[in-house]
DNA sequence: TAATTAATTTAGACTAATCTAAAAATGTGT
DNA sequence: ACACATTTTTAGATTAGTCTAAATTAATTA
């Protein structure tokens, strides 16, 4: 039937899918090509590509989105990412800003029965070390419809840190400087609407944090003591 | 200073360096390509690429010898193979003849971190689920000297079995319908010259063995008890 | 040693993925 | 709605790896 995808194709699907989580209407070329670090003329060549393989739709101009078996297929490569970063978090012992470029690679690694039971090794986890949810064997992904960026939350509410947006080495780094991690309790202080930064508590420190940062971490109400 | 190899060229040092281990004179063109399920002529061109890149010895018609740099990377190409194996037998149950594949994709991530914790988590394996060495991390290989393949053992003696040959599935399978797994006990009852087939005694049920088969178990002498 | 066979290399072509430069289509602002 | 900027696609070239068919070298055997 539908043949297998190769590894650069499997990237492609995956760029596509996470950009149309975004925007659902069509991720464009030159969006891809931003996300892939290549050129817009290798994006434009590929989409032909992966419309004739039946993975995605697309037509001339319009920016592609990706069909029922794309979807599928990109999901397949987002779930073993995940549980290869949860792998490397849990058992390998290496910190959550040091397993992207390896699960990179990990994710490439076509077999459900690999993947079934690493899913098992783990205990089945439901998010990665950054937060993201775990697509389940069927492909089903469970988003938590409580969390919100940080610099919408609400002033004087009590939250659980639940995930980051950013996950580059530089942005994890700072949050790890700062004490924050997944799970961490913050209290927000003050929104200061000018700029979306905001003035928070953690483990009784308060810090001001960039609107760069407020933005890129997920937070979730806690339950009132 | 020298580049790293893709992963089709790690395949041709791995074959070259196996190959090498039972002529040391060096790999012709023909035993590479059989290995590889390859062409002769594919072979004979990337040969010379090896060579230009200083991986091997080579001179026209003269077969391939691996380079001092070659090993290196031959033998952490096959440390990364055996180390992934153990992990997929001990920690994700799979069977011993149901690695093999997906090892040979697990091997090509190339990471001396991720090699090294792997190896830790394993509790430092020495052989694989197959009986062959682990590399350590600076490239030693402990053979074990005293192992011998079956057909050549005493008539008699009692022996562990150590290690397989021949990894294919349908052997491996073989043996796990004859009870045979690493570490068996063997007493070796009887040796047919002519077909160099034995017969042996294991778990107190007695079997006659094939000379494909007895070729391809190694044992080792058990210490009188 | 000459002839034949076997092994190996060269020649030429193909596919996947990428790029730069140029052309075409789309969208925007006055 | 026209001109201009932006986006996207086409054209043509490149690299890695592979193949088949043909030529060449090496080995074997009469």
């Amino acid at each position: 039937m539908s043949a297998t995808p190769t590894h650069v194709e499997e990237n492609y699907l995956k760029a596509i899918f996470s950009l149309s989580l975004k925007h659902p209407e069509g991720a464009s070329t030159n969006d891809i090509a931003r996300r892939l670090e290549a050129t817009a003329p290798s994006v434009s060549d590929m989409l032909r590509k992966l419309k004739a393989k039946g993975w995605i739709e697309y037509q001339k101009y319009q920016g592609a989105r990706l069909s029922a078996r794309g979807r599928e297929l990109a999901v397949e490569v987002v779930r073993r990412h995940r549980l290869w970063e949860v792998f490397l978090v849990e058992k390998l012992n290496f910190s959550w800003d040091e397993v992207h470029d390896l699960a990179e690679q990990l994710e490439h690694i076509r077999s459900g029965e690999l993947t079934n039971r690493l899913d098992a090794f783990l205990d089945f986890p439901r998010v990665d070390p950054h937060g993201d949810p775990i697509p389940d064997a069927a492909g089903n992904i469970q988003f938590d419809a409580a969390a919100v960026p940080l610099h919408l939350a609400d002033q004087g509410a009590r939250y659980e840190l639940v995930g980051v947006k950013d996950t580059s080495t530089s942005f994890l780094r700072y949050l790890d400087h700062t004490g924050l991690s997944l799970g961490s309790h913050i209290q927000l202080m003050d929104r200061l609407e000018f700029d979306q930064s905001v003035l928070i508590e953690v483990h009784d420190k308060s810090l001001h944090m960039s609107p760069h940062a407020s933005k890129n971490i997920l937070v979730k109400p806690l339950p009132h003591e």
